[in-house]
DNA sequence: GCCCTGACTGCTA
DNA sequence: TTAGCAGCCAGGG
């Protein structure tokens, strides 16, 4: 799909699938992978804008903001998102995931 | 073409 | 340590 007219939105749904499971990866990270090191807001507003039916297809929920943490104005809430990242493996350090070690670097 | 909003990030008080 | 402000990118009205 690299290349594809899928504009932005396409670009960051298709970086977050490409996080295995047990894997998170930051919103600077993976702006930084679309080539916009400070775009991490537009990512931010890709996932927001995801569609339900791209929602089951695209880990959302491996994507946390700086150094592990989870944003507090997650759409599904960040609680399901702690949960969901649990259940696949992912150690957590209090409220911030362990990114030291399940940190996803392309 | 302008203004606003937003699941972010970094610095300063 | 916590709270607030400014800067950044992309899309919608």
């Amino acid at each position: 799909m690299e290349g594809r007219d899928a504009g932005f939105f396409g670009r960051v749904y298709e970086a977050v699938r490409a996080v295995p499971k047990g894997r998170v990866i930051t919103y600077g990270q993976l702006a930084r992978l679309l080539g916009v090191p400070r775009g991490a807001r537009a990512v931010g507003w890709a996932l927001r804008a995801l569609p339900r039916s791209l929602e089951k297809s695209v880990p959302w929920h491996r994507v946390v903001g700086m150094g592990g943490r989870i944003s507090p104005r997650a759409g599904a809430g960040p609680l399901l998102q702690r949960r969901r990242l649990r259940a696949e493996g992912v150690r957590f350090r209090g409220e911030r995931v362990d990114v030291e070690r399940h940190g996803f670097a392309a």
